[in-house]
DNA sequence: GTGTTAATGAGAATCATTATCGATTGTAGT
DNA sequence: ACTACAATCGATAATGATTCTCATTAACAC
C-alpha cells in the first residue's frame, strides 16, 4: 500500500517565499530572503530559501537575475520571454515584455554560423526616484 | 632620495598572463589560467593571476565576462563597445562589433524615466564547428 | 489515524575569490 | 653595477555564497 505520489507539497515555508517574492518589487538573493523571512513569522531555514528558490526558478515559477557580483537574486515575474531594467541605485526592477534583439540576435547568428541561439540582455540605469538626487 | 614611481610594473607574470589570453579565442577563469599556466614556464601564484586579471580589466585592458555559474573569465578583446556571441559548447568567443540595442536601450530608458542608462547584453548558441555534431 | 517519503534545518563541506604578510624584484637614481 | 624602496609575488588563511548531509518533521494519499 505505498502512497505513491512525488508531487510538490505545499509547505508554509515555501508559501512564505513566495509570498515575500510576490509583494516586492525588486529581485533578493537567497541571503537577503533568509534575512528577511528571519524577522517576520517564524522564519525558514537558509538552505530551505536556497532550495527553493532553485527549484521554483527550474520550474520557472520565478526569474533568476545575475547580479554583477556574481551573486543570484530571484523576482516574481510575469511570464513569457522578458529582459530587465534595473535600478542600480534602488534595485527596483521593470520588466520589459517588448524585446528588440530577436532580429538582431537572429540575423548575428546567421552571420557566424551558429545556430540554437539564446540572447540574454539587461538594462541598468537610474529610476525616476533615484535620479532625482541630483 | 625616495625612488617615487607608483607605475606599472613589467613583470613576467603579468607578460605570461598576457600572453596566455591572447593566444586564446576562449575566454578563461582565474583557475583556469592558473591551471593553464601551471603546465607551461614556471608557473603563476594563483592569488597573482587574481590580482592581474582583476586589475587587467578595471584598466580596460582585457574583458570580463560573467559566466551563468557566476564565475567570472577574461579575454583579450579589442577595444571599444561590444557584445559577445559564445558557444555554449566549447566557449568560442565571438566579438560583435555591430551593437544593435542603443535605439531600443534608449527607447525603453525614456519611456521608463531612468536616466544614465546602460546595457549589457550576450548570445549563447552552437558554433558551426559544435553544431555539426548532429 | 497510519504509513510513506518529500521537505526542513542546523551545521559541515565546497568552491571561488579576497586578504595577509613576509620574501622578491622591477626601476629610478647614483 | 650598486642602492633603495615601493610594487609585486606567492603560500596560505580568511571570507562568503552556495551546496551537501542526515536526523527530524510534516504533507497527504489511503
Ligand atoms: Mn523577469
Ligand atoms: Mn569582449
Ligand atoms: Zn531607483
Ligand atoms: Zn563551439
Amino acid at each position: 500500500m505505498p502512497a505513491h505520489d512525488q508531487s510538490t507539497r505545499r509547505t508554509e515555508q515555501r508559501r512564505a517565499i513566495l509570498a515575500a517574492l510576490g509583494s516586492a518589487d525588486r529581485a533578493f538573493s537567497a541571503q537577503e530572503l533568509h534575512e528577511r523571512l528571519r524577522a517576520t513569522e517564524h522564519g525558514v531555514g537558509l538552505a530551505t530559501v536556497y532550495r527553493n528558490l532553485g527549484r521554483m526558478a527550474e520550474e520557472g515559477a520565478i526569474d533568476a537575475i545575475l547580479r554583477p557580483s556574481g551573486e543570484t537574486a530571484y523576482r516574481a515575474c510575469g511570464h513569457g520571454h522578458h529582459h530587465h531594467l534595473i535600478c542600480r541605485e534602488c534595485g527596483r526592477v521593470v520588466e520589459l515584455h517588448d524585446c528588440g534583439l530577436s532580429d538582431w540576435s537572429r540575423r548575428i547568428a546567421a552571420e557566424h554560423g551558429f545556430s540554437e541561439v539564446e540572447h540574454q540582455a539587461e538594462l541598468t540605469g537610474l529610476c525616476a526616484d533615484c535620479g532625482a538626487a541630483a
